[in-house]
DNA sequence: TGTACATCAGTGAACGCGCGTTCACTGATGTAC
DNA sequence: TGTACATCAGTGAACGCGCGTTCACTGATGTAC
């Protein structure tokens, strides 16, 4: 038995990373085998004793930031004694909207430049797009107040807010209309926290 | 001088006509110039003496809707005596996060599809899009209340929802999860035009 | 401890294919007589 | 009104290129003795 057993897994995470970071600046179309495998370090021939297509890559990139960023983002959601629930989930869209987020391409959300390749691929990658989507979104309506079918609903159209701004800003890098664009959704995305009261008094 | 001088013009108009329907379907980089020549009854080779390159009609794709469905858009919303400006925004945001707009998939808005694709594009496409998405910004601007500032935030805020929410429910075509979200977006846009006193009422 | 060996992760040449673009041509058109 | 012609919109074969995928191989590795 030549090798370690656990050389194989981590050399095709060492591959699925680099998918994942030039998919996102990229895009699915315009990253070839041997791009990704010379970014892993390795050569385009053995990319198929681990992965079956190019599509499948694609599918476990999508599905790699839920166990990777993703995860740290729950961690921090999950257990911060320190920040009341609606604190917590103004930070994390604060910090989904944020110019940070928005210049690091590479370890961007792929919710926000996988949106259309996603939606031309096969199921396997829909359903990790779709994992990573409902995994946003409990996030939010679990950080949110109101009844269940209300935090429901604001979580969704937060995702939508958070996923849209940073695509339109993405489209147009470096422009004034990007970053009024960016800026509007996140302050407006602030505000939606106010208590219908609170906002009538001020 | 053979052919009548607006023949050309025609012609034209019907490749960028083909071209933006297909770019909206596939994709850039998955429509070739013989498919889209095709599409508009045309073989590949004339392709060039209408246009310099294959982001040449992609940037004219582009601008082509703010002059076709945009236009019309801009009508109906200018002048409709009948409905208040309130009301007549309601109804541009509810339109565009319809299930209809959903689904025509080759006539929707290019601001949807089209995103990833301009990121990655010359600055002719970026300020085509550009262009497209201040029209929309600017038609929700001119009709909303509230002071300036606050119209200008609300205004982008909306486009962001809108673009975000067809965004993400075509990247899960006839999922659940994809109407959740697009009514979630049209849901929460609707209620973000009522007054901070009467949602506290409510 | 040292060596021969079986394994298989990784290599790189080769494949068929479709792409964007070029170009010599052809044939439908409006004009001049 | 009818015909010869110049124009140029549109044709389709050809180009070089890079892609996803395959496959015969090679050489680094852990194991058995």
């Amino acid at each position: 038995m030549p090798y370690s057993k656990e050389h194989k897994q981590r050399v095709r995470a060492r591959i699925v990373e680099s998918a994942r970071r030039l998919f996102n600046r990229f895009g699915f179309d315009n990253v070839s085998i041997d791009q990704l495998m010379a970014e892993a370090g390795l050569t385009r021939g053995g990319f198929y004793s681990h992965f079956d297509s190019k599509e499948a890559v694609f599918a476990a990139a999508t599905a790699s930031f839920l166990n990777g960023q993703g995860a740290t983002w729950r961690e921090e959601a999950g257990v911060d004694p320190t920040a009341g629930q609606v604190e917590m989930a103004k930070r994390m869209v604060a910090s989904y909207l944020s110019r940070e987020h928005l210049d690091q391409i590479e370890d961007q959300c792929p919710l926000i430049a996988y949106a259309t390749d996603v939606a031309r691929a096969g199921p396997q990658v829909q359903e990790s797009y779709r994992e990573l989507l409902e995994g946003m979104v409990s996030l939010f309506e679990f950080n949110l107040s109101g009844d269940p079918i209300e935090r429901a609903r604001r979580a969704r159209a937060l995702a939508a807010m958070c996923v849209g701004g940073m695509v339109i800003a993405r489209a147009l890098p470096g422009t004034d209309t990007a970053e009024e664009i960016r800026r509007s959704a996140l302050d407006e995305a602030m505000l939606l926290w106010m208590e219908p009261e609170a906002k009538a008094a001020a």
